[in-house]
DNA sequence: TGCGCCTATGTCGTATCTGACATATGCTCA
DNA sequence: TGAGCATATGTCAGATACGACATAGGCGCA
């Protein structure tokens, strides 16, 4: 399913903003990963902000550090469904995941 | 990982609303449902807007009809992630995204 | 009635994601 | 320096989601 491109780019220090453009994305998946940065960053701050480990906070998830790690670095490997599963668990509400989605990661560079 | 109350409750008949406290959910796992049916009715109205078929649609996402149909009644085996794809597929932008999280589903009953 | 077209549901083999583990790096404090 | 804690990265077996196919039901039109 053509993860590849994606997976270059997430792969490495690309957490922040706009990735959008860079190589040759289609909207649809510049869109797909910018939700998905969006939603990352999102978690890092919420469990950052209730003073958890990772490790705690995976704890709670019944899940693993790396896990965690992974989640909050967009690694390819997490889908977005354990990336809301997570900020739910978090307290996070619909509206809260919508409006880091709308407010984007960081903003472009 | 407990699907099988989620799989339960969408499996037939529960497009409409929240879902939420209906059965022993928690509050993370009422959310994260209302999520995936806000989603996937959003989904429908935009293909039906677009004037396309499942199959067409299907086409489209190099998926099936049947997998389009499937995501559409928030079937338990359709991830969010694939949701996702198909909204940015039909031109959603991450805000309308956004807006038909918050705006749930139809309403509660 | 029968013929298209659209949608729904069930199943299957395979691809992808998951939790867990090992291990590495970085930081703080003594 | 080294111990203790937090985070990052790679790998693997088992779980689950995928596209595809078959097939059924519904609806409109001839």
């Amino acid at each position: 399913m053509k993860k590849t491109k994606r997976a270059a780019l997430e792969a490495h220090g690309w957490r922040v903003g706009s990735v959008a453009d860079f190589l040759e994305l289609t909207p649809a998946e510049a869109a797909f990963i910018e939700t998905k940065l969006a939603l990352s960053q999102s978690l890092r701050d919420r469990r950052t902000a209730a003073g958890l480990s990772q490790a705690a906070l995976a704890r709670r998830l019944r899940s693993s550090q790396s896990r965690v790690a992974k989640m909050e670095a967009a690694d390819p490997t997490v889908s977005v469904d354990l990336l809301l599963r997570a900020l739910y668990a978090l307290g996070a509400r619909p509206r809260d995941v919508a409006s880091s989605i709308t407010k984007r990661a960081v903003a472009a560079a």
